[in-house]
DNA sequence: CGCAGACTTGAAGATTATCAACCACCGTGG
DNA sequence: CCACGGTGGTTGATAATCTTCAAGTCTGCG
């Protein structure tokens, strides 16, 4: 019989990690408190206003982060698949962000306080809160100072590639079960404008997205066209 | 004769963090290599396109993390000040982020690998990386889905309260040293902008930024006609 | 004194939001 | 079986907002 921390631990040693765990780390982390937690589509795994003692990794499935806003509004923060990590919300008033399931999702939850005892687990953890950071960083860039049509683009080229490092599926065409107002959320604009830029896109042949799956046909091109570098999404050989 | 080690132990033990430190662990802390650095204005702290193996914590005076752009825009990420955090930069290509000095700045940088080794200190640090995500997300927000001049009075406003948390001085007033362009870059509009957007706030009595200080003479009700809650910025009791 | 950077103001133009329909799809229940 | 409602997607017209371009002022500092 295997317990939850073992299947961390596999999974920590698996794509899109690989983890390089010896005898001594893995008997610390196998004796560490891990849950195991499956949620249906639609519900929350990590609530708003309430701060949490434990790092979440995403092991499966589709879930996004978002912060809703008093005018009505709800930014999307991030869209995260199998290896995305979400940090223990640990400000006073934890944080205003929810976590949401998309599709069905498992995820594994580990008390900070006791990842914070094992070195290798912590260090591994600070890579991916940086991580975490440079993408939140370009998609701030992005909305910033970029057209919308260039934010639209790279938004597809990040998840493909993120998807593609996860081992779930190739950089040309995935699944992405998510809305054209949901892009909206994510990229400050409104669903009727991403509709639009949508139509373009798919009429000069360099993307398409339909029935919840992103084909993109001439990637290399769109990540020249964008100045596209995925250099911030890798972890270091 | 005290060590930068030393130094490191008193600065998280005073504001803005008053992290507890026992006995046991001030003597590990003590032992870790630190280096206590001093930065000339201007100068680059983190340089943009370098995997960084330390994480550094600001001591003392004002610098800017920022992203700059193939287009030539600059993208300001955060304005950092005493107690602000910046992790080691450890994907593939490191991060396209720059950190400069705009007044004389020291830090402190220590070896990350090192401090995961230390549980109270890696604790600390999770800490530290939550808030900051906490703080890009509600810029995203405010970049995202709010009118520029919420987002300039909160952008005001959050720099008052992580500069009062800090002990630098009153939220009703404050130095903050940067310009029109750095305010414009960093919230998505143009210098030109911020400009009618400063004297529109003026006009009203409501915000004051001249000569390189910032006023808010009614910060309560500036707080509550933007939904600013500063929650996010402070750590639990 | 003069220069460079920062700040200020005006006019014109482009872009994206808003408002208002309408269509297509799908699961449900009468 | 079909009517129905809800969600997501599509399209057009209009209006507000912010940028761009252009010019000029102020300020600190060598």
């Amino acid at each position: 019989m295997w317990s939850s921390s073992e299947a961390f631990l596999r999974f920590v040693q698996s794509k899109p990690y690989e983890l390089a765990v010896s005898e001594r780390d893995a008997r610390i982390i196998t004796a560490l408190p891990v849950v195991e937690r499956v949620f249906r589509a639609g519900s929350v795994i990590v609530e708003e206003e309430r701060a949490t003692r434990t790092h979440t990794f995403v092991a499966s499935g589709w879930a996004f982060s978002y912060l809703a806003m008093a005018n009505g509004h709800r930014v999307i923060n991030d869209f995260l698949m199998r290896g995305d990590f979400e940090g223990a919300q640990q400000t006073a008033d934890g944080a205003r962000r929810t976590i949401q399931a998309r599709t069905d999702v498992t995820v594994f939850e580990i008390d900070a306080r006791r990842a914070a005892e094992c070195p290798i687990l912590a260090m591994f953890i600070f890579r991916l809160f940086a991580r975490n950071s440079c993408v939140a960083a370009e998609r701030l860039a992005s909305i910033s100072r970029r057209t919308p049509q260039q934010r639209l683009v790279r938004l597809f080229l990040e998840i493909a590639h993120r998807h593609e490092q996860a081992d779930l599926g190739s950089l040309a065409r995935f699944e992405f079960p998510f809305t054209q107002r949901d892009l909206g959320d994510a990229l400050g604009l409104t669903a009727i404008h991403i509709n639009r830029l949508l139509r373009l896109l798919r009429d000069q042949g360099s993307l398409r997205f339909q029935h919840r799956t992103v084909e993109l046909p001439s990637r290399p091109a769109l990540a020249r066209a964008t100045d596209f570098n995925p250099g911030y999404i890798h972890f270091p050989g």
